[in-house]
DNA sequence: GTGCTCCATCGTATTTTTACGATTATCGGG
DNA sequence: CCCGATAATCGTAAAAATACGATGGAGCAC
């Protein structure tokens, strides 16, 4: 807690939610799962946003290594990155878990949960 | 996509992701996840933040439906909402896994991912 | 080289989020 | 009923996110 940093594991957490959490980048995730190989062209027409508002929000999940973009010629080719979202499910999964352990079996009465 | 609402499925999951995405309230959340009967005077001291701005991020942890408070005499008594977590890891699983459905097998050369 | 297409970055205005102190509301104990 | 303890809400100031047009940069065709 406190000023202390956050361990890079957290910081990393809060960088995807963060990235996830914003309705047109969660539009352009859907939008990227539907359509595996589409290039920033196609988000923005989707979006009916400007280009370059599509561009920062991109960049957004860029760096939060929700999507990956590789140049593919003069355009650039958006997909997915399964490792960050499958990484992400786990942590929430571990979430969960961590909870389970604790508040498990027969503490009904104890408390709130 | 345009200026058309998103589904309220995609509303509530925006609403979970933003609610997580915040250095603060991810350390609340771990805190709960470790103190599964705390309140939220003990949110506030391990926080070193105003009693008032913890307030105001559980606040937004309970609209997003993250955890759950229940007055516990004089008191409130946070906990995790462990359905929410559940439903989360499952959408974050639908992604990765809509994904897998399109880009598996063998499209190593045709684009980028 | 010139030009063209596609996209990222810059500068700026607007909106939203964040954090605080002060105030208000609620629950028990006397 | 009044009090003390616990939290939520209000008002405000500062910081960050958002969206845009304009500019700049990289790749390809010629």
């Amino acid at each position: 807690m406190k000023t202390i940093a956050l361990p890079d594991r957290d910081e990393r957490l809060v960088l995807v939610f963060k990235a996830l959490g914003n309705p047109l980048r969660m539009q352009l995730v859907r939008y990227m799962a539907e359509h595996p190989q589409c290039i920033t062209g196609d988000l923005v027409a989707a979006s009916h946003l400007a280009q370059s508002t599509v561009s920062e929000h991109l960049k957004v999940l860029r760096e939060a290594g929700v999507v990956a973009g590789t140049v593919e010629g003069p355009a650039r080719c958006y997909c997915l990155n399964e490792d960050t979202l499958r990484w992400l499910r786990e942590e929430v999964a571990a979430l969960t878990q961590e909870l389970e352990a604790c508040c498990a079996p027969e503490m009904e009465e104890t408390a709130c949960c």
